[in-house]
DNA sequence: TTTATTATTGAAAAAGATTATCATTATCAG
DNA sequence: CTGATAATGATAATCTTTTTCAATAATAAA
């Protein structure tokens, strides 16, 4: 998706579901929607303040909260942290992390159904999400080392 | 493997890597390694008290830090946390958690290097690790529920 | 066994990250 | 414009994890 269809998106989606439209929720707004890298509060904070200098810490807090709570954007586990936010994927996807920078893609991946159907059934799970990551070092950082 | 067996493991390896054998230690040894289900910190020191009273928490983590540097356990992640600890599969294997309990179970799952290598030559990147975990309900939980 | 070395311990404090409180401000419907 | 109130940012409070440090206990050497 463009970027600017995403915060169109994003915003519109805060708007139709009660919430206002001030400007430091949008600079948090802009910062996440056009990062092609999972950003944690702090990250985003630091960003988001070149746009809107009197924001607060805890306002990043609130507004990814509410944007993940929207299914915007979605939580990223990785080995060395696991508060970093990302632009949710359209539909159901996988995802590829760098370890170095944090950019993210996701992939479609082979239909991982058959595998949660065996496995439910071997181990007596009733099956409610999944997980698939890749984690690696990315094109440019590859470069720059 | 069995209980005992993994005890008997995990202190031989702490022994040979130069590790002292302390009651304390080992209370958290049999604690985690007896345990089905991913347990944090707190979890274990609840545990490991029951066996080793003076115990203190900050010995939990030192030393769960050092059974996940020799590889004998690993952190779990999962949507509600991410600092559990779970023994280590034997070889590499993909996980099953309980969303209740966290009980988890390990299971052999398709191979993914045929993904993981297309992936890698569409998107650039380089892969170092992947991680491919199910999350559901245990039969046990499912039962009182 | 006894002793010396030093890794380990637990308590307390510190640091970091996240959440709650609250008076002030700003958005938006009317 | 104006009023109702959602949202803000500063501060404080929590919670988790790490650091510090003197006392203790495990191990190797005598």
């Amino acid at each position: 998706m463009e970027i600017n269809e995403r915060t169109a998106h994003w915003t519109q989606t805060l708007q139709v579901s009660g919430y206002r439209l001030t400007a430091a929720r949008l600079s948090v707004v802009n910062v996440i929607a056009a990062s092609q890298k999972a950003l944690n509060p702090m990250d985003a904070y630091l960003l988001a303040r070149q746009e809107c200098p009197g924001l607060g810490l805890v306002t990043v807090y609130r507004t990814l909260e509410k944007l993940e709570e929207l299914g915007l954007v979605v939580r990223v586990h990785a080995p060395d942290g696991c508060g970093a936010y990302l632009s949710a994927a359209e539909g159901h996807e996988h995802l590829i992390i760098c370890t170095h920078c944090q950019r993210a893609e996701y992939f479609a991946g082979d239909d991982l159904h058959p595998l949660m159907d065996r496995v439910a059934a071997e181990h007596g799970y009733q099956i409610q999400d999944h997980w698939l990551q890749l984690f690696g070092i990315c094109p440019e950082c590859r470069e720059n080392s």
